[in-house]
DNA sequence: CGTCCATCCTAAAGCGCATTAGTAACTAAT
DNA sequence: ATTAGTTACTAATGCGCTTTAGGATGGACG
């Protein structure tokens, strides 16, 4: 900048008023300026720029997964690059850490805090009784929620969700519309927001349309975990005719599992998977699934953020209700299903 | 610093000495700075650090590819893993991008550089005639190249690399023991260094070991391209015995593709894919993948840059070679495969 | 007893920018 | 012609830290 000040003549503040669109220079000032700058290849120090109290142009990512779970799951990749899609028009940088567990991301969030290194962060996998939003309240660390519920405890907090009560209705409702009167879920981490709405939902669904039995059953997400649980439901005496999976991965694994067992898809037993991907036309039959736009919800996140950023108030925004696609693997159910 | 230098009685320069392990202060005196620093939960700006010379405590990490390819692909969330784990030992951040291209990923770290953001960067997905080596030579920026050949043409990178060579050279070894002659190798995108290493090797072992028809099919790593090129091959008057894929998801596809044809595997044709992942074991059957570490390779290129912001030499490290792993989609050639 | 050197510490400068207070020139109002 | 107001700029300060150049004290040595 010193540099600039001098092949055009004028001070420092000149300058730094005429690049920041700051009044206090004339037009004609501010465009010879401006020329310079560019001749000059310059770009801001952002450590600069933050001690100076503007921000660290940065803004905050934590992954809470064990380095093994990080498997197959294109959602996180896709959503990452939807957030940066939105944060480059604006040079914002992406700080991203995978740490262990919750306690951890706290710790990351705290250190950050502490050494101004974020403007902001992005939460994803709320859980049901989450420490995050709490620290973040406390430490003032503008925030969006990825995934969560609305949440009226945290009025700093921005939540920005899918309506998985919808989507789980609509599978209940065509899965009963088949005949399914039998429905397993193979569900994700138990301590999850979403995990528990979608468990909740198709309890009351269940119940609103008198179906007998549904079951959640909690898991890791792995398609380890996808396989044993189909096994051990398919072989239970009144086995399921429909199973509900909370992510690709666990339903492609359990389509295997089941196809071991004997039972045919869609013909013995129909699925959907929670989550479309490559995955769901990698197999066969292709699975149905509900698909929602990762990369959006990405972009949707990373634009609430930074209007959080510059102060403006938190919100709360639903995207589209995940849609289902219906493939080959969901069909009429076996003998009536009852 | 200014609130410990009073509490602690001393000058703020002291603070600084003793905090940062520098001489010029009684072992009496670093104890008691460093107990009401700790009281007072103080953490270094790395803002400030940053400004009077002491770099940006960040490294960076650019993806270049087109969202819509970030499917399933659990090698670069491992590698980032694996890097993290490294990093946050010394509480270095990572800066992540995703770019469309790599002309893109270029001017990353050309305003990187210019913003003083990183203090190194790790690059993936080296290409034959690249221009990043001579562009972060130029900037002067540290870097390690991962997954690219030794290149002494530019002597300031660091290489982290698998040795797909040797790699190539075991699965065509083992083909040909299976009394497999024609090799088909499904590759990946044609630009990449490692899948021009491979294309590569795979004629030279081809031709050493007198084979006739060994073809290399560059893709963009696609479930769609993988399966089309099979269908292509298979299709041909004397379709290959074996298949080589340059990933899990390729092979996957390729052998749901394979299938429709009427081709069964193993017994029609061998399939082996390179990058293991639970996708291998979540088909039937099972396919023999190469396997490798992708965690470890993250740590190790870590590392590297590590040792390179202290000042170190570069070097050229080579993690373990790649180790077939035979499962259930490999076997014997049929009727001699000649 | 004075000199020299360590040791332990302080004062002050500087990193690159934003910002506030201040100045000079010029215009409009009284 | 004096004052107030406006515009276009400059000087100077501070953000939080590192680092260089001293300053004070005390002990060893001639």
């Amino acid at each position: 900048m010193k540099d600039i000040a001098r092949h055009a003549g004028v001070s420092q503040s000149a300058v730094s008023f005429a690049l920041n669109g700051r009044p206090g220079v004339s037009e004609e000032t501010r465009d010879r300026v401006r020329r310079v700058a560019e001749e000059l290849g310059w770009r801001p120090s952002t450590a600069a720029r933050a001690l100076s109290g503007e921000g660290a142009a940065t803004v905050g990512f934590v992954l809470a997964r064990p380095a093994e779970t990080l498997g197959v799951d294109s959602f996180f990749l896709q959503l990452v690059s939807g957030i940066q899609e939105v944060l480059a028009e604006r040079h914002l940088g992406l700080l991203f850490q995978v740490v262990e567990d919750v306690a951890d991301e706290c710790a990351v969030y705290r250190r950050w805090w502490a050494e101004h290194r974020v403007d902001g962060v992005l939460v994803v996998d709320p859980r049901s009784a989450d420490p995050r939003p709490d620290l973040l309240d406390e430490l003032g660390l503008p925030a969006v929620v990825i995934g969560g519920a609305p949440d009226e405890r945290h009025p700093g907090l921005s939540t920005v969700w899918a309506d998985d009560a919808g989507a789980m209705a609509s599978v209940v409702d065509e899965l009963h519309r088949l005949g399914h009167r039998r429905i397993v879920h193979i569900a994700g981490l138990a301590g999850l927001a979403h995990t528990e709405r979608r468990i909740r939902t198709l309890r009351a669904e269940a119940a609103r349309r008198g179906l007998g039995e549904v079951e959640s059953v909690t898991t890791d997400y792995s398609d380890a975990a996808g396989a044993a649980v189909t096994r051990r439901v398919l072989e239970a005496p009144a086995p399921p005719t429909a199973l509900v999976y909370d992510n690709d991965v666990m339903a492609v694994a359990g389509v295997a599992a089941a196809a071991e067992l004997g039972f045919s898809v869609p013909a013995d037993v129909s699925v959907v998977a929670w989550e479309d991907s490559a995955l769901c036309r990698m197999v066969k039959p292709w699975l149905s699934a509900l698909s929602r736009d990762s990369v959006e919800f990405g972009r949707t996140a990373a634009t609430e953020l930074m209007a959080l950023l510059d102060g403006g108030p938190a919100r709360t925004v639903r995207v589209p209700v995940p849609r289902l696609i219906e493939r080959d693997s969901t069909g009429v159910a076996r003998s009536g299903g009852a």
